[in-house]
DNA sequence: CTGAAAGCGCTAACAG
DNA sequence: CTGTTAGCGCTTTCAG
């Protein structure tokens, strides 16, 4: 492959509008001084030749790049793809720019790692579900902060953002209870995963205080498919129980949709409730009762975390900090 | 804002190493003559440093920052979510990696512009609907080879990767006519969009030929509400014809909820079709019949564009090509 | 206000 | 095989 075409560089503004290379520099940096009749000549010149300021060297310079990157493993999730958005729109106002990583398994982290430490990120994002020992120790040594999504966190390098996963899902254990149901179900995501984990917990324990002491559970993946098939397991065992809570929306739908299949009613025979309230849970096909996730919180959280870690080389322990939920009553638990 | 801290360089794993510091861009560099002493002295310092190399001064060096921008506007429609993560994992294949821009309106394209050029990006991907007469001009004068998606090829630095919506649309009307439909209806994106345009063009044109002559029209911007809400007009003014084609899946949606709210029975009173196939559709509360717009082709077929592009520094005009699409028929129009 | 010069961390010639 | 050297394009002293 051949070198693409070279970009013009200050040299080539100065020499054209006959100044010094520091003047053209100076020109695009605010807050130095240079002369009307200079940075007009600069300016000139620099629109005749497409200058555009270049910023690696500045990165190389200043030791730090600006970038921050996020990881994704699976885009298929409706609320990764907009908090990815918001992250970027945020970031984007205070300079900074993303670099995207997408890697395959939910704990891929440790092989990316090196290659964003190439790029001299000065932040990581995680989106992943679980961030591994192995991953953990692996941003020790190559000392980046990172802001991991609804993971707890792990050691001094690594803070996190987590949604109230046990607290909304007690909200969801009182509305079951309030509009009467008797029985309970749980389909979550991977049994390894923390936020799962955390709502079939917070569940749980709720659902003990009123008197409730077993979850039908079964496992998805935060899929529409396997919570479909699970949710129509229950309905051929005839095991479905009066109120279902799906660890994340999508699943919920899948649910929904088997349910309804098998001939039951939505909300007369069974409630329903999702986690996170994307925009297709409010849709009328749907209208489905869900915990709000409120990504914008959980960004703006995590923008204010990621700032004060990249201002301070030195950081304290990592953080974690609980984005507080609510519910958001629709249809699916309304009789 | 402090300067973040200093990432190890190669000349203090050189001096921990004890060897010059070109010896340790050898050994990170595969291809260079280092004896196996020296490479196991170097790594074993890396190692202790966490040192990895740092890809900036490459970049400066080269000319080439193997960065590859992709600008979106827009994450709500599940499409794009799914095209950019294809993306990002196709371009980590080859060694390059995604510099994520948002922008707010379709066509702020100008605006990012020479921040992208600041970072001295080898190509640009546009995910948005529109890209401007001045944009195009923008595009020009920097000279960065930019591939778009649905939008059509402006000149020599702008490529274009289309689905081929004309041709979708027509396999559209073709089923229409073959289920009996008499009466039909479009609902499109932005008047100003080329692609809900020439899918209107495709469906009009064939239905023409079909003996059909007129086509009720609405338009929405892509969205869920915007449907639902032309969709809602249309039973208000018993106005709904025997069958309805959307722009999009999103839309789609958005007309089914509200054309069953309504009362109307779908596919008894109503065909109803889509564009897209986003994972949605083939759940079972919509089951939707939908062009498939085959984004592994279309991203595919876009980085072979940018791979070319960007090893021709003199490119050629741009091309514009077209993939493929066929018609996943579901529920939604099968009487 | 301006230009000359040093240097960020690396790669690529070049001698040895 | 190895070290020395120049230089990518910029920012930042430092003299003038």
């Amino acid at each position: 492959m051949k070198a693409s075409r070279r970009y013009p560089s200050s040299t080539d503004v100065a020499r054209l509008a006959g100044v010094s290379q520091s003047a053209v520099s100076r020109t695009f940096n605010k807050g130095k001084s240079v002369s009307e009749e200079t940075s007009r000549k600069v300016f000139e010149a620099a629109e005749q030749l497409g200058y555009s300021p270049n910023f690696l060297p500045r990165m190389l310079l200043k030791h730090r790049s600006d970038l921050v990157a996020i990881v994704v493993s699976d885009s298929s999730n409706p609320f990764y793809a907009v908090a990815v958005d918001a992250f970027s729109r945020a970031l984007q106002e205070t300079g900074h720019q993303v670099l995207l990583a997408s890697v395959d398994g939910g704990n891929a982290l440790d092989g990316i790692l090196p290659r964003l430490a190439s790029y001299r990120v000065d932040a990581i994002v995680s989106a992943l579900p679980v961030v591994t020992q192995s991953a953990a120790e692996a941003f020790a040594r190559i000392r980046i902060p990172i802001v991991s999504f609804n993971t707890p966190a792990r050691n001094q390098w690594i803070s996190s953002v987590c949604s109230d996963n046990a607290g909304g899902a007690a909200l969801v254990a009182d509305l079951f209870v309030a509009r009467g149901a008797r029985s309970f179900g749980f389909i979550g995501g991977t049994p390894s995963d923390y936020a799962s984990g955390e709502r079939l917990r917070g569940f749980r324990e709720r659902l003990a205080l009123h008197g409730f002491d077993h979850v039908e559970t079964a496992m998805g993946d935060y899929l529409y498919e396997d919570a479909f098939q699970a949710a129509a397991a229950m309905a051929e065992r005839r095991k479905v129980p009066d109120a279902l809570f799906c660890a994340n929306d999508l699943m919920a739908f899948g649910a929904l949709d088997a349910l309804r299949r098998a001939g039951l009613r939505i909300p007369e025979d069974v409630l329903v409730a999702g986690y996170d309230d994307v925009p297709a849970a409010a849709w009328g096909s749907f209208d489905l009762t869900t915990v709000v996730h409120g990504h914008q919180a959980m960004v703006a959280a995590a923008i204010a975390i990621l700032h004060a870690r990249m201002a301070d080389p030195e950081p304290a322990d990592g953080v974690t900090t609980t984005v507080p939920v609510r519910l958001a009553e629709r249809a699916t638990t309304q009789r």
